[in-house]
DNA sequence: CGTGCTGTTGAGGACGATCAATGACGGTGG
DNA sequence: CCACCGTCATTGATCGTCCTCAACAGCACG
């Protein structure tokens, strides 16, 4: 992977090379036409909507830095949270084809936040003339059903302990795949229960527990994971679900 | 669409026909190389795991009649069902790329089925050689995204008698979508739980409920939607998820 | 005529929601 | 420098939706 990376591509696209190698992108011709027509935009402040619920969308949008979730605001006024967004994760690929719906669901930055933007133009040239880009936003929107597939369950079938565990489990685990290692999850109590379902006071009195069971550092407001396996445990985590199984000798070898 | 349908396809192949055309493919050449290589199975009792826990995925299938499910049993033994799945969907795109979860999840049968498969071998050269095959099948993954995403909003925002409601709702617009115009639901109560994450129990109570409102009519054990609008109204149900606008002319405005 | 599956009914109880306040922190402006 | 505000976190009390357990009824099946 490292091999992948070169001095041009120090703008901040590294994210992005990963994720598309994580894809079983390793074309490096390829990739170039692809990375050429992505345009830079850092500096986004925390709480605002990266991609909003009017704009007409013209134009693909990759997390390059910070952390960023898809979400929906209810009539009730409840906000329902669909994903996490991290570094190299495509944020808005479903409004590649509704978007239309697009008035109800947007992507809000939840930290500060730099973006990557790839005009549909030259994405659809790209999936045109290399079968593999194709191949990878394919990937990258199966991986986004698995996640929502796991999401179903543990809001369905987990309790609140279960299932705040499970989603911190998650992150650290996506975190972790990108290379930041820490225990830090950078989420507020807020955020995790409108993904988990749950209202923020039981989100909180599930914080407690957590702490009391040593998973969680008292350390507020930062939200730290301690003890990653016992956490783990207690989510019952499995992580098959986020990972690509070496996909890409699978294709070299089908396809080629 | 009639356009299409040829006496050739006659051996029942039109439900992925239709599906395919939804899904922006119209090419009629393209279609027969994908079409020639599909491989018909009829007379698959009730019950039965179309694509098991088990096998090693070879081959991808498509529901060409009947009605199944993709479900996973968990550890406590509740049953999770994910999707319900109609002639012409796929029902294991994902196991495309995780054949290792393999184990857990499993596609079932919940009427008479018949389906088609299409070995992967003849797939993978389908995407190769063929643009908009690789767009189809993207897009037939985008939109089993967007019902569970709509179905991660049921679960934990809508209560009860709405959740169920619009379940109901969306099979009956699945249906309708390919031209089953009636109001029955092929389901049981029990199937309609393990989706909604309700208890049977339960649910069983919300259909007596729907009854006294006068949505559902009382043949049991049939599900049967009488009042349509009614329905739509409590589950306060948008379809703009279920729709693929005009794929297709965008498709082919942006790229050609 | 049992056996199994689906559907139905009742009673009790639990998990988590809601309402109402309060505390801690950081930024802003007087 | 302090008063003020907004956001996030915390606590207690009450309440409701939905679950669990336990039975039973209808129906199709062999």
């Amino acid at each position: 992977m490292a091999g992948l990376m070169k001095p041009a591509d120090a703008g901040g696209l590294q994210p992005l090379l990963r994720k598309l190698n994580s894809l079983g992108f390793d074309d490096e011709d390829e990739l170039r036409c692809l990375l050429d027509s992505v345009s830079l935009q850092r500096g986004i402040p925390l709480g605002e909507d990266i991609v909003g619920a009017g704009d007409a969308p013209r134009r693909l949008t990759v997390l390059l830095a910070g952390v960023a979730c898809l979400y929906q605001t209810m009539e009730s006024g409840e906000r329902q949270i669909y994903a996490f967004y991290y570094p190299g994760d495509f944020c808005d690929l479903h409004r590649y084809v509704w978007s239309e719906r697009a008035a109800e669901t947007a992507v809000r930055a939840l930290t500060g936040c730099s973006i990557g933007t790839i005009e549909y133009r030259d994405l659809d040239e790209a999936i045109e003339r290399h079968r593999k880009v194709a191949r990878a936003v394919w990937l990258a929107t199966m991986l986004e059903a698995s996640i929502l597939r796991e999401g179903l369950t543990n809001v369905t079938q987990r309790p609140a302990l279960q299932r705040v565990s499970h989603l911190l489990c998650e992150q650290l685990h996506r975190r972790r795949a990108i290379g930041i290692d820490s225990g830090v999850v950078p989420l507020t109590q807020i955020e995790l229960a409108d993904a988990a379902g749950l209202s923020v006071i039981h989100v909180n009195r599930v914080f407690q527990d957590l702490q009391k069971l040593g998973v969680l550092s008292a350390s507020n407001p930062t939200i730290e994971v301690v003890n990653w396996e016992r956490l783990a445990e207690i989510a019952n985590f499995d992580s098959r679900y986020l990972t690509m199984p070496a996909t890409l000798s699978k294709w070299e070898v089908r396809t080629e």
